[in-house]
DNA sequence: CCCACTTTCGCAACGCTGTTGCCAAAGTGC
DNA sequence: GCACTTTGGCAACAGCGTTGCGAAAGTGGG
């Protein structure tokens, strides 16, 4: 709950901040739905703040009543619930051979989806606008006006997120410094957020419910992606975690061989040297075992709650990787005699689809106050 | 800014954040002190807003007038600083043979200190407590009445800093479960806060401004604490991250050499397992390069801004470990081409007292607002 | 069927927040 | 000495969540 200048709240902050709680957790009710008085033991205002507040919602085409619950001996709760059609946003996926795009609607489903081979490998940085454009403009066509909150797009490699510039994308090294937001945004005439394509997999698992316990509210988990490279998106407390120059999630250059074999990136024993050299080889299992190291790593430097596994690599396996990772995470916690057991891991739901659609929630975190 | 039930904040809620932020800035500001009009500027709010805000902390006696700036050709600026004496807090490291405790006032200054050796390694937990009480007792009498803000407790190894519960502390195993703050708490009669020792110790270097960039406001950095074992405290855009499980920060047990030596954790190739033995056989060089490894995957995973380095055995040739780590994150960076250079790695300012003053900033952590 | 009871939730008055408009205070500089 | 700039307090204000209260809408016992 910040003021966007610097830490000083005022109450047009105050009201916006309870406002997207709430709209928050009208999101994480789903179809179910969430009463007036749940949403205020939620989020510790009084009801009669809330009732207020969803009044609000309403009339701005947000938020909807939706039936009523059974009656506990007096009068029933009535059932809110969010407008989908209140609000669209579009996810874009660049990479090296393909471009995914999405269209969503508050509730983040996918109403539409595109999909194109491309080859971006050698082109500038204007094909990639092309073909985000390309992909884009015929989703957003399909949203009443005013309705599209923006687009998100998600590309492999370092780039700057709160400006929206690249820096030698992984893949791309010519576009180095390229402005890619505002390119973008120029053409397409909508607010746009890039960011790398594992944080916005982070992202879309996180708003998903990945994480979430019972009890507590958002959690903090790692997802770890294994295709042709091995990344990771970091969500702490709720949130993605992006460090101070988007470069945080650096997995797959974590060195856990000291002189070891010769990476890509010029080092030695980096996890995804390892982890690929044995997938090449076939030796899944030992791949498993080295990515699990790498975990583990992560595990016990940041103590978070879960590990998720995705990516082209793991598809192909899940339950190999599963296990391997399983495994050394297991032996971690018996070694520590840890409180509540060990880290659980598991894949990561979203599938192809999942990085656009994360992309598309970059979008929606401004509504929602998950901005990451 | 959040009502610390859920994430729902009310007017009390955004006064107590205002006047927690405008605090914070006074402190930052020390004896220098700061104008009204600048904490607006750094704040985001109105002027008027932080003129009522100030009376009311100069009512409080927080604050004071404190002489005036030159004049820029009108009214001179009136400076505002915080009152020293307004508040107290006592911070006590327990460590295996010694415990310190520091006296600090709101500043962070240490007004006094006391240190006892003690043997804790077979003692039981109520040992620790005595230890603690008999330290902090005269401390905290030599303040006036009701101006006692709390007591910092901070010892190594596993504990729940939420319910101020030990697990398994490093060296006294038959701590399983004890429950220090409250034990420590109905001895004293105030507040008692209890975190790992690393944790104590970045948060203090975190309040004396490291990591702080002139423009931005806090950022992350890490402390890295080489001894008789190694840990580390992560700071992350200002604030202790420690995990669900006060867990994080457990940077001595990453694994860096797959299959290497045996750790006293139980597993193979720990930096600290690799780290001590260099140290035991006197090369100091490798020691450092290993201790670079895994600062270097640490950057690499959060993107911190700042590695602090401390601890006896980094203390007995500071000049070997900053330049062996340097020279680890700066190949990093090269190979990277990373945007700003490499990230810089310093000597921890504290000295043997940081942990005990960190201990303390726990307390005042709910003044300031930097629980961490 | 009626009536007491429970529970939800909106209306109205309220206290308190930061904001705005205005003006006194306190300097500089021609 | 006077015009000007800059600071910062006073007073009125809009808008936030809170409190007090009552209408609405159910259940359940007699």
């Amino acid at each position: 709950m910040v003021n966007r200048t610097n830490g000083g709240a005022n109450l047009l902050a105050l009201r916006s901040h309870n406002a997207t709680l709430v709209l928050d957790l009208l999101r994480g009710a789903g179809e179910e739905g969430i009463s007036r008085l749940e949403l205020a033991e939620r989020t510790g205002l009084t009801p009669q703040a809330v009732s207020k507040i969803t009044a609000r919602l309403r009339e701005e085409g947000l938020a909807a009543e939706a039936g009523r619950r059974a009656s506990t001996g007096g009068k029933p709760r009535t059932v809110l619930r969010l407008v989908p059609e209140a609000g669209h946003a579009v996810g874009v996926q660049l990479d090296r051979d393909e471009v995914r795009a999405v269209l969503v609607d508050l509730t983040g489903r996918i109403v539409a989806e595109r999909r194109a081979g491309v080859d971006l490998g050698s082109a500038g940085a204007d094909a990639a606008v092309d073909a985000v454009v390309r992909e884009a403009r015929p989703l957003a066509g399909g949203v009443r006006a005013g309705a599209l909150l923006g687009v998100g797009v998600a590309l492999p490699g370092p780039l700057d997120h709160v400006r929206g510039v690249l820096h030698r994308v992984t893949g791309f090294p010519q576009w180095e410094g390229f402005p890619l937001r505002d390119a973008v945004a120029a053409r397409l005439d909508v607010p746009v957020v890039v960011d790398k394509d594992t944080n916005a997999a982070a992202l879309g698992l996180a708003v998903a419910g990945e994480g979430e316990g019972p009890e507590e509210a958002a959690r903090s988990f790692a997802y770890l992606h294994l295709a042709t490279g091995l990344g990771a998106g970091l969500v702490i407390g709720g949130a993605v975690h992006r460090g101070a120059r988007t470069g945080a999630g650096e997995f797959g250059h974590q060195v856990i061989q000291l002189d070891g074999p010769r990476c890509t990136c010029g080092d030695r024993g980096c996890v995804e040297a390892l982890c690929l050299a044995a997938v090449a080889r076939g030796d899944l299992e030992e791949a498993a075992r080295v990515l699990g190291a790498g975990a583990s790593n992560l595990v016990g430097l940041l103590d978070i709650d879960l590990v998720l596994l995705g990516g082209r690599t793991v598809a192909a396996a899940p339950d190999v990787f599963v296990r391997g990772v399983a495994d050394v995470l297991e032996a971690r916690a018996r070694r520590e005699g840890a409180v509540g057991g060990a880290v659980p891991v598991r894949p990561a739901r979203g599938g192809a689809w999942g990085v656009a659609a994360g992309a598309a929630q970059l979008v929606l975190g401004g509504v929602f106050g998950r901005h990451g």
